[in-house]
DNA sequence: GAAAGGTGTATGGTCTGACCATATTTGGTC
DNA sequence: GACCAAATATGGTCAGACCATACACCTTTC
């Protein structure tokens, strides 16, 4: 085992044994380093490692919140995950396109109340002058179905999902040249929600994004 | 921003303009190191979050297999990500769960026949002695349901809840003390899949699960 | 006493150079 | 041709140094 695998199972051990959760310090590098016996880079890539997982984040100067800092932040590891493996085809853009509608239909099925982001993305959309904009609304829109449904993991990514393909949908939009037709989907989901009528929710998303399919792949 | 971070942007970078896929060799770190003017420790951070993403892989020694070889393992990195993050408690398991039954129901909608692994995975558990190993075979049995779907992205996200709720499937076995109803629940599920009963095979993988479910938590 | 400013210091970030273990390559030897 | 030893390229690790940062502490000033 290379040393700073043994750093990393040193540390996440001691965070189980203390009980240590989001906001508590782990000791400097240096003083880690002394601890454990090893040497200070060995020490680094631990962190770095734990970083890269979302886990700590590492501030510098002094202070209380100096040093490396206990959080939990997954998407950002998602997101970089689905980018990197999209990078290397080993997922396909259908893939996981798939996945997102798999989230929404859950989402939509469970959740009894439109929260109030949705209703703000959706008149956001209506004033939306670029497509980079609509976008960013519209995936605001669909985060906010997916935070409603109430399961973090599925939020996270969500996330993750919508950071891998946000250059992809600007440019669907932009080929498509107008939204008419998906901002018509996004009242209809909403209302369906406000409704409390999960089933047409369901169909409503299904449908949605079996629309927006088309501009994306390919 | 962070020298590591300009490194990591790099050779993310060349690894798109280069065309290169899985099997291709990156430069070793003190060459890498020399072209972007770097030090070495920066290269290595670089590479240790590669590796953590489950992009890189690095082989000692000498040869053409020796360096950072690119890969593409997301499943090691989800199932560290969730470990970790149902440590800091900012996931439960209740939300592992419903994402499991989620994918799984998903699933079982979709596939059109039962892989030979479900097979062999359901008479392995007919002579399982230990709860250890009875829950081996239950989950090759969930995994080879998720992977006929045929979704990468999902089969990694399954292999991932597969290894971090493990020692909560042992345990909740151990307590059950038989298995007989489990037992039952795969054999509908494999016969609801052999039949092409779509309907069918969600509503037993739901009642399986909700069994399962009821063991589990607490 | 309070405000302002300067100094000290602990922190992460980085670089350099060295050494080790490993595994292949190379070249010599029988 | 087969075998064995040396050279070499690789990642893994350590030690020490220096930097930038941001807070802590003390001094000065009013």
């Amino acid at each position: 085992m290379r040393t700073f695998e043994a750093v990393l199972a040193q540390i996440e051990q001691r965070i189980a044994a203390d009980g240590l959760t989001v906001g508590d310090r782990l000791p400097g590098e240096r003083q880690l380093a002394g601890q454990l016996q090893v040497g200070r880079s060995s020490v680094r890539e631990a962190l770095r490692v734990l970083e890269t997982l979302g886990v700590v984040s590492s501030q510098v100067g002094r202070g209380p919140d100096a040093g490396a800092v206990l959080i939990s932040r997954p998407a950002g590891t998602l997101a970089d995950l689905l980018r990197l493996n999209l990078g290397l085809a080993t997922m396909s853009a259908r893939e996981v396109l798939d996945t997102r509608l798999m989230i929404e239909r859950w989402s939509a099925a469970r959740v009894t109340s439109a929260p109030p982001a949705m209703a703000e993305a959706l008149t956001a959309m209506d004033g939306a002058a670029s497509p980079e904009e609509f976008v960013t609304h519209d995936i605001a829109f669909h985060v906010a179905l997916t935070d409603a449904a109430g399961n973090r993991l599925l939020s996270a990514v969500m996330r993750a999902l919508r950071d891998a393909l946000v250059s992809n949908a600007v440019e669907a939009v932009r080929r498509l040249g107008h939204t008419d037709d998906l901002q018509s989907d996004h009242r209809r989901i909403h209302t369906a929600i406000e409704a409390g009528d999960a089933d047409e929710a369901v169909e409503a998303v299904t449908a949605h994004l079996a629309r927006a399919y088309e501009h994306v792949l390919h």
